[in-house]
DNA sequence: CTTGGCACTCAGTTGTTTCGAGTGCCAAAT
DNA sequence: ATTTGGCACTCGAAACAACTGAGTGCCAAG
């Protein structure tokens, strides 16, 4: 039935602003529904049943579920533009971001800021980039320092050990050598196309170079080095104080950054929303994640989103956090290239 | 008195390990102080008049005051020797880590996790770092990049418009003579050396050298880059109850960069406890620092320590943030060179 | 200076009562 | 077949009262 979901709509949309759980009689004031409350609480009694809301005790008002969320979510929430303000701030807070590091660190804070819930951007993964440029610079006697730019503004650099050093003639043939065979690859592409036949050097050489590749390798490869970024943790402290209990394994959660990682995992692609039980861990149960991927138009290279209650207003964020990656990633775009 | 003292020092302790108001009867009990509750009351009676002992409310025990722990801190703590098995676990912790990054995050999720408060720790200082490298990168038609490597592994990077590209040649050129000019040099020296005179270069190209020299300068002295991370925010919910009201506030400044360098700031050299009202600011009231310098042998280049309640540990806190500074220190002297 | 004794204070706990928003159900109305 | 008003009922939250006991300050004696 039609009003049934309009009454959902309505009890979403209440908790969400008063934070109570709310009855019939209010619902009735608040939205001109053109029933009486005795209606609604019929109504209510079936969206009971099926599992959409539930009551906190006997003799208090209703609070959505997980799944009458979801439906929500699905189904329910119309889109809500950002107003012309908030677009400004955008734009105005990303500007003049200098490299990778402030784009990302601007970004995870005006998530935050604009949503009030806890951010987290994933920064362009490593193998989804593509080389841009690699560097060896010697540091001395025995140590070179080997660094490895994306095409995502991404710089990683490794210490590698190397006894004898090279002249830096040879530096400078091993330089070029390495970035013939790798500059526009897809890091994920690098193990295909460092071999040692593709390396063939001065056997004296050989071992060291063969040291380096395989840090190279290392570098592009490592799973563990997808790094992210999180901020606006007080924002946790904010929500009810039922939250507060639950900020703690929240928190120990977050700084989990394999966690993390997980959590941004599946979300890669479109816009996602996983709501409280629909989460593998345990400590996230009465939260929702809203994230999507983001990049170079249309192609996503890593993932944002936020993390808040269950009860969070999901069309505000929702279309919050689409704009700002869609921004975002126009911005690498116009810098990248 | 000497046994005044010896009273403060017991209720320190006490109120450190359970909590709550120490009263003159438990205070007794647990510590063999030879004499009965009443004297210590009458000591008590002392501490509070002189401003070191409070009481919540009437009928209670009595609480350090900041004045008390200040007392307590540099008079009557004995320093508690690290375990054998935390020293292990130190070095375990900081081994394999593969550059700086690295470095600075195991160090201060290690910081965290000893202490089980909320660490902070500083990427080593731009301005206190040396210039191990400089290098100049064509990204294409009118885009290079610039990336600066220091002494103490950091590195940096911009892009700088430049149109029209120089050759490959110029290109070289000016490599070469921007790490002639620079190498070795402080960051804090660069603009004395960057100087039109030093970069004498082809008048057709003079615009664009400049606006890498200035890019460069803009790196070196930026005090907005000095970089800062932290871990173990979620420690901040396992304080008391009455703590956790003021998490939010306190969580909020930790957010603030420019609040976290300014806390750092003036503990640059040796081991600095500031305590409650001790702090600038008034949403750390309630905590206390304990913080650092730390770098190659006893020559800091930046800071570290951890955020806590007033009510901590400070015996042990002390020796651990001094032991994994002194460990880390050491880590970089090592790497560095 | 220390100590035991003693009256006093007051936060925290527990128990009791009241209050009211909200409910389910039913019979009447549409 | 649905909607509506009426009504008895439930039960958490708030307000209030009484009790308890750790801890205090003070004083007179050791």
């Amino acid at each position: 039935m039609n009003r049934r979901l309009e009454v959902l709509r309505a009890i979403v949309e209440d908790y969400v602003a008063t934070e109570e759980p709310v009855g019939s009689k209010s619902l009735a004031a608040r939205h001109s529904l053109g029933v009486s409350p005795a209606t609604i609480r019929n109504d209510m009694a079936t969206l009971e049943q099926e599992g959409f809301i539930t009551q906190p005790h006997t003799s208090a008002g209703r609070v959505p579920t997980d799944k009458g969320y979801r439906l929500f979510v699905d189904q329910l929430a119309n889109v809500k533009p950002l107003s012309s303000a908030e677009r400004r701030a955008i734009e105005s807070f990303l500007e003049g971001a200098v490299d990778l590091d402030d784009v990302v660190s601007r970004t995870v804070r005006l998530l935050a800021q604009v949503t009030r819930q806890v951010a987290v951007v994933q920064y362009p993964s490593l193998t989804r980039s593509s080389v841009r440029h690699i560097e060896l610079v010697s540091l001395g006697a025995s140590r070179l320092i080997l660094v490895l730019i994306t095409d995502t503004g991404r710089v990683e650099q490794r210490i590698v050990e190397v006894n004898p050093m090279f002249s830096e003639d040879v530096l400078a043939q091993l330089r070029t050598r390495f970035n013939t065979l790798c500059v526009g690859r897809k890091l994920s592409e690098l193990p295909d196309v460092i071999k040692p036949e593709n390396l063939r050097v001065d056997p004296a050489i050989s071992g060291a170079v063969a040291i380096i590749a395989s840090t190279l390798l290392e570098m592009a490869i490592e799973q563990n080095e997808e790094r992210i970024v999180l901020a606006g943790t007080a924002n946790l402290a904010r929500l009810g104080d039922d939250f507060t209990l639950s900020v703690k394994p929240v928190l120990e959660a977050l700084e989990e950054q394999m966690v993390l990682l997980h959590l941004l995992g599946d979300a890669a692609e479109s816009m996602t929303v996983r709501i409280g039980e629909e989460h593998d861990l345990d400590s996230l149960k009465n939260t929702s994640l809203v994230a999507t991927g983001y990049g170079r138009s249309g192609d996503p290279v890593a993932t944002m989103g936020i993390l808040g209650p269950t009860r969070m207003d999901y069309p505000g964020t929702i279309s919050s956090v689409r704009a700002i990656a869609k921004y975002v990633g126009r911005f690498l775009s116009e810098s990248g290239a």
